[in-house]
DNA sequence: GTCTATATGAAGATAGAC
DNA sequence: GTCTATCTTCATATAGAC
């Protein structure tokens, strides 16, 4: 059910993308060096190109593994049917938690960095992770208007959710992006989700 | 004025920083070469080791100058006094025509790539882009308290602007960062202003 | 498949003349 | 300040033995 590359058999193998996905993770294409991933993988420079052909095939399978991790965990977030304000809140957090993730920020990084060279691999992670979650949303949306919970007419229930997981990224996802050393605490992260689920509430629910 | 670099004075100078910049902001620190950049501004390659001691002196001024310029940008977005729908609309649609433009696509790109090796750029790009919009919009987002157009008790008035331009950037912004070869459209533009400024207004206006 | 050793080119930076 | 020519290092990738 692989979308493309196959997944590393041997030991080896699997060293060798474990290497280069932490080289690459941590410096990006062109500032990682095949020495050091074949390095950091304890293999030599043509067990490195025995599985991969060049570095651009070794990058993109890194890539694309992390963007399929990430999606699974995207898609891993559990919605628990209930009152909308808690389970609204309860996605934010853990998105929230996955996004601004020290892999999640890495490779979005490093992804849309490359982006013009690589432009299939800036489509995978949109589509592993903002479509993902806005698509859920907006399934989950989608009952809580059947269950007179809230009132998308206006926007539309595809909008609705595209805008609410927009507020709930935006400025923490903008934040840690441009501040590298640090770390969101657990309280930010609940503050922002809170803030976003009662803008939102506020503006499209129906018992505010 | 300037906060750090000095800006070239010669012609080669100048020549030597516009090619940096076209370079640069292209291809990124590491994938940048500085034969390239030297054919790129028709000079030698001792001309630019001249003006500055080191390809990553020479990317830090072509990061600084470009935060300068597309801060400046932000600054230049006009805010008429007027009626609040009207007023946060046309701030919205100018923002994003800013923040979508291919050259702040670029900066944010080629920042972001490299801020765990250059964190001090990362954070420029953050107060020159988001921290200063978020400001501006506080500021008229008090007057209109004041006016009584719109009640910000609850999430307070900093807190409110940076959700409002979480909501105008995030979608559109995710979206040509990870599809580099499309651009947006006016009406697209449009409707994601209207979108975010409706869904703003109905939940903090008063004459929603 | 995996290693050591190496080919080949390109990168950042400098020397020395003008 | 600016050029041509060059130094040195390091990059991607390959050859050939096991």
């Amino acid at each position: 059910m692989k979308s493309s590359a196959s997944a590393p058999t041997t030991a080896k193998a699997r060293a060798v993308l474990a290497g280069a996905r932490k080289v690459f993770l941590a410096q990006g294409y062109s500032a990682a060096s095949t020495d050091v991933i074949q390095r950091e993988a304890g293999v030599s420079k043509s067990t490195v190109y025995a599985h991969y052909p060049t570095k651009e095939a070794l990058f993109v399978a890194v890539v694309q593994a992390e963007c399929e991790a990430f999606m699974d965990a995207v898609r891993s977030i559990p919605i628990r049917p209930g009152a909308l304000p808690e389970t609204l809140k309860a996605l934010a957090v853990r998105y929230l938690e996955v996004v601004l993730s020290p892999a999640a920020l890495a490779l979005f990084r490093v992804t849309v960095a490359d982006a013009p060279r690589f432009p299939q691999l800036a489509r995978a992670l949109y589509l592993a992770g903002p479509r993902v979650m806005t698509l859920r949303v907006a399934e989950h949306l989608a009952q809580a208007v059947e269950a007179g919970e809230i009132d998308l007419a206006e926007p539309g229930r595809d909008a609705a959710a595209s805008l609410f997981v927009s507020m709930v990224r935006g400025e923490p996802h903008m934040e840690y992006l441009t501040h590298p050393e640090a770390r969101p605490t657990q309280a930010q992260i609940e503050q922002w989700a809170s803030l976003a689920v009662n803008t939102f509430l506020r503006a499209y629910g129906r018992a505010g």
